[in-house]
DNA sequence: TTCAAAACATGACAATTGTCAGTTCATCCT
DNA sequence: AGGATGAACTGACAATTGTCATGTTTTGAA
């Protein structure tokens, strides 16, 4: 089985901080798992006795609301450590995990994890590192979700989708999402969301071919995004 | 001037778990600053040498947003420690502070806390359980911003008010916000988040008392902020 | 391949929310 | 006290967004 020591995706990620024993003790106690397209990784509510290493595929975090609807709160992808939070403040999930795409996903139990912070500070300020990323991104999403025009964000959605996903050879966003979780990213009603994709395709801002969607006025979409 | 060594706000935040002399050092580094109500701690884009520890007061955390509104994101008071993230993440501020309150902040340079972060364990890891919880709640407010009615997030601002800032000898919630400032809390229009107020207490949910608003029917408030 | 289920799409309408305009009220300064 | 300033409030209307109903296309399993 594959070792973190030679794992590339640690590069990407707060394990980088690790010492070469820290991170053979992680490498012997990790499983790792392989998910198929919608299947959930955890779930909003679950106690979690680890952490979830992403190696390949993109998964949804989300949580459900009062009135019933999904909200997709965050994309993760290739780096990203699933998890992290409920197991350091030793809470139980607040966000649910689904898998958008196949996945490949380490699960590294959390002594390993929580044993690090307490002895290796620079585990912990590197883990601290990409907390405040995370908050601060965090803050950016309220204020958009907050002062936003729905118009606004699904154009924002596709900046974003192209910025942190790319483009495959056709030009094509890499992540195809369905409309509904389009909707769920940008926190409108799915109908909402595909009248504004089709609106779009007629400006000539978009083009679509199936469910692939691909942009074709970057500069159109940003000025719409902050509300020229 | 008196010391942190002595200071009870300490045992609020993360610098409990620093060390007498790590502690010493803060206190002799350190200012204290009085602010009036509306006076800026620091704004959006600025360069960050240290944190600010909150004695005293309330102060709003806020960001502009491309279309020229104000979003608060956060209140903060006794014992917060703001510019936190910043610093961390040495990059320029993400959100402006302001006094909604009168206030006293101590301002702390950031290499005592950097060189604390980097040597003791504990203390990062003790930051590190603050801005976990700080982004589990920022997850809340993007569910909320995205999935509630103007109407429901009113009655949740009054709720967390209450619960967050208590109510005075006569009932009245002890912190006063204008009407524009709960708009921008709420991420509506000034108006809008005066009529749905006026609303409340014709529904007898609320009553006020000049600019004091009192919660009279919590129950009611509750219902109505999960959507019954 | 064929059929059922799910996803996508659109119309019609209702509800929510924002904007603009104007009035009243409170506060503060000299 | 008087007046100026800004906050609070209200009405009317327009724009945005959600909901329901219904049809079409795509997808996936038998």
């Amino acid at each position: 089985m594959s070792r973190c020591e030679n794992c590339i995706i640690r590069q990407f990620n707060s394990l980088r901080a690790m010492s070469k024993e820290e991170l053979k003790r992680v490498s012997d106690t990790k499983t790792t798992k392989i998910l198929k397209k919608g299947e959930t990784i955890f779930e909003e509510g679950e106690k979690l006795n680890g952490v979830f290493c992403v190696r390949g595929g993109v998964s949804k975090l989300s949580k459900l609301s009062s009135n019933g609807k999904d909200q997709i709160v965050k994309l993760a992808t290739k780096g990203a450590v699933l998890g992290q939070r409920s197991v350091i403040s030793e809470e139980v999930a607040n966000l649910s995990a689904t898998a958008v795409n196949d996945m490949e996903v380490c699960f590294i139990p959390k002594d390993a994890i929580v044993d690090t912070l307490n002895s290796n500070p620079n585990f912990a300020v590197e883990v601290l590192r990409h907390m405040a990323h995370d908050l601060k991104e965090a803050d950016d999403v309220i204020v958009n979700m907050s002062q936003k025009t729905v118009k606004q964000r699904v154009a924002e959605a596709f900046i974003y989708l192209e910025d942190n996903f790319g483009v495959d050879d056709k030009g094509y966003l890499a992540l195809t999402l369905s409309r509904e979780d389009i909707a769920n990213v940008v926190g409108t009603a799915t109908e909402s969301a595909i009248r504004i994709i089709s609106e779009f395709k007629k400006l000539g801002l978009i083009k679509a071919s199936g469910k692939k969607i691909a942009i074709v006025d970057a500069k159109g979409l940003a000025d719409l995004a902050v509300g020229i």
